[in-house]
Order: C-alpha cells, then sequence, then structure tokens
DNA sequence: GTCTATACCTAGATAGAC
DNA sequence: GTCTATCTAGGTATAGAC
C-alpha cells in the first residue's frame, strides 16, 4: 500500500545494538585479527549476512563498534564528564585543571584493562588513515574533540600560573599523542605504568 | 650424503634480500592492506608459494621488511648513528645531548615522509600484542633499545644541570610514547608539525 | 522490513611435481 | 628453488522467503 508507513523498525534497531554490543565482547576476547562477520553473527544468532543487514561492511561495523565503546566509557568510569568539561571550555566558566587531569589518568587506566579493545582502536586508527575508510571521519572528530577540550584545560592552567610553559594547542597535541603512545606500548607490555607516566607528564609539563 | 654441506643457498640469500626491499617499496608505495603476497610476488618475478618459500607466512615476511627498514633508516638519516649513541651510553663517555635529541627529531620526520611504512608500523606493532605474533619480540626488543638509549640521553642532560626534572626512565618512556603517538597522528592529519611537538617536548623534559 | 541461503571472489597456505 | 594445483577461510552481493 501507499500508506505503507507504519515502521515496525523499532526491532531492527534493537538487533542493530544488540549486535553492536555482542561485537564489543566479542571483539575484546579474542582480538580483531580473530573476530570474523561470522563469529559476531554467531554471537548474536544470525548469519553474516544477516549481519551485514544492518551494516554495510565489516569495517564499517567495527567503527560503530569504537563509537559504542566512547559511550560505554564516558559511562563507565568514574566521575568522567566530556561533556561538561566541553561546556565548560564554552562558556566562560573556569575550568577545574585538576579534576580534568584526574579524569584524564582514569579513562587511561580503564581502558588498559580491555586490551582488545585496545587493539581494535589502535589498529583502527592505522587503518583509518585512506581518507576513504569509514573510521577516518570518526578518529579525526575524535581527536579534534579531544585536543580543544585539553587546550582549554591548558590555557586554563595557564591564566591561574600566570605563564605559559607550552603553548596549550601544542600541550594538546603532545597529551594525545602520549596517551596513543602509551596505548600501544601497553599492548607490548602490559605492566607498563601508564598512569605514572601520565601523571609525570602533567607534572612536567604544568610545573611543578 | 652425510657431507652434504655444499650449500648452494647464495643465490636463495640473495633472493631473499631482493624480496624484502621489493616488499619495503611495494608497501610504501601501495600501504599495507593493499599489498598481498601476489603484488609482492609479481614486484619480484615470482608467484606467490615462491615467495613463501622465504618466509613462513605473510606476517613473518611483513615483520622482516620492518626490520629491513630499521637498517634502512639508520643510514638514510644524514648524521644518524644509533650504533654509536649506543656505545657511548655503555662506555664512560659523555653523551652529546643536542645531537641525540637533532637525531631524534630528523627520524622522526624521515619516517612521515613515507606514510605506507608508518602505516605498516603502527599495524604490526597493534597486531603484535598477541605474544604468539612474529613480530612481538621485534617491537618488545626495538621499545627497549630505544629506551636504554634515551634514558642514558636524560641522564647525561641530568648530570651536566646538576638536577632531576624528569626520571630518565620515565622521559624516555614518554619520549617513546610521544613518538609513536606523533605517528599515529600524522597518519591521520598529514600536516602536523610531528618536529615542532616534539621539539616542545623536550623543551619542556628537559627546562629551557 | 528482516533475514537466510547461495554463490562468488579474493587471498593465504600447503602438497607435490619438476 | 620454484611452479601449478588445490584447499580453506572469509567478506560481499544477490535473490528471495517470511
Amino acid at each position: 500500500m501507499e500508506s505503507s508507513r507504519r515502521g515496525p523498525y523499532a526491532k531492527g534497531v534493537a538487533k542493530r545494538e544488540e549486535i553492536l554490543t555482542q561485537a564489543l565482547t566479542v571483539v575484546a576476547e579474542r582480538g580483531v585479527q580473530d573476530t570474523s562477520v561470522k563469529a559476531i553473527a554467531d554471537a548474536v544468532g544470525l548469519s553474516p549476512a544477516g549481519v551485514l543487514h544492518y551494516f554495510s561492511s565489516k569495517e564499517e561495523l567495527f567503527t560503530e563498534v569504537l563509537r559504542k565503546r566512547d559511550e560505554v566509557d564516558s559511562q563507565r568510569v568514574a566521575g568522567l564528564d566530556w561533556g561538561g568539561l566541553g561546556e565548560a571550555s564554552g562558556s566562560g566558566e573556569p575550568i577545574d585543571v585538576a579534576s580534568a587531569r584526574k579524569q584524564f589518568v582514569e579513562l587511561l587506566e580503564s581502558n588498559s584493562d580491555v586490551p582488545g579493545l585496545l587493539r581494535l582502536f589502535t589498529q583502527l586508527a592505522a587503518e583509518a588513515a585512506d581518507p576513504e575508510h569509514p573510521a577516518h571521519g570518526f578518529f579525526r572528530e575524535r581527536g579534534e574533540l579531544f585536543r580543544s577540550l585539553f587546550a582549554a584545560v591548558f590555557a586554563q592552567h595557564n591564566r591561574d600560573h600566570g605563564r605559559t610553559r607550552v603553548d596549550p594547542e601544542v600541550a594538546a597535541r603532545m597529551l594525545q599523542a602520549l596517551a596513543d603512545g602509551l596505548q600501544l606500548q601497553a599492548l607490548l607490555e602490559p605492566d607498563v605504568d601508564m598512569a605514572g607516566i601520565a601523571d609525570a607528564f602533567f607534572d612536567a609539563v604544568l610545573g611543578d
């Protein structure tokens, strides 16, 4: 009929969510390499084609898994509040530098608890170098958000202390690089004290 | 015969080298994703099976390519001399901190010129998280070498200036993370000023 | 709109001939 | 030392069942 507007896609949306959640689990357990579309399909009780009904390709699926992880992260870490941080940077309110620093270190630690996802993140980031890759935009935007957030934090610190040790934009880039690099190290040597290194970095950049 | 030791493997060794050299070129041009064993085989005038006669798997081949790149790097960068740096750190001779810093930045810049290899490096590093991966040992050893080298550099700086701003071991780890992270960023945004960021880092850690 | 079955294609790996 | 042939696994496109 023409009036085919009774959209029964509530179920579809739910299924899509379920696929993402399960994929998150499977990837965390087995790593990206060993996660086929079939493995995800099995976990969710579908055929591979059934899964690809919701995502145009495996790469896009993984990209969405990453988005999902970002959501989960922001709820899992106690006291983490990217949103609030973002707002504060836009408005005139002063930013709590110590709190931002603490949140960042906590986020680092929580990441290292799930090596499978760390691997997904790093590998996809490398693959997303290609502008055609579905995750390319995701990573660029994520990086920009991260840097603008922490550039604001560093700028606040400079105001508080009346000096500029390191340019806030540069410091934000350094922090981003440090975080990504530490995660790479943690993949190879799970014992790395990421929080300790990150703390030392803040000390060095902010001045003791 | 027992004395079957007349090894006609001079040719084999040469061919193996040729495969590595060609693979280096192919990967640099097309990126890891688009480099199949067949592509390398074509470049070197063999069949895929012919190539895999020399390497037990594609992963192992790529690992060797990375090793090869490390060799090439140390010759390509003007004035770079890891060997000398390593020796100096072992002996009692003082290390030229400024020179080490300069070499490091130059190496960073030269790396960013070849995104294909950058990607190979980063992706393989992520995959090598698995202890079973052929590149696992390579990356761990490489990281340890890097850190011991630069820990010595930072220690020397501390001696020269009679103070300890950051623990040398910690600083070395930070530098390694920064380098890896910057390369990741450079993959997504080719315009990143890696050398500038790295320089700012040295300024912050060494003290102006 | 949701999903299965099927078929197809690429690619890494292996066996055995030369 | 190298090739041909073959096996297997996995991603993707299509047709059509429900």
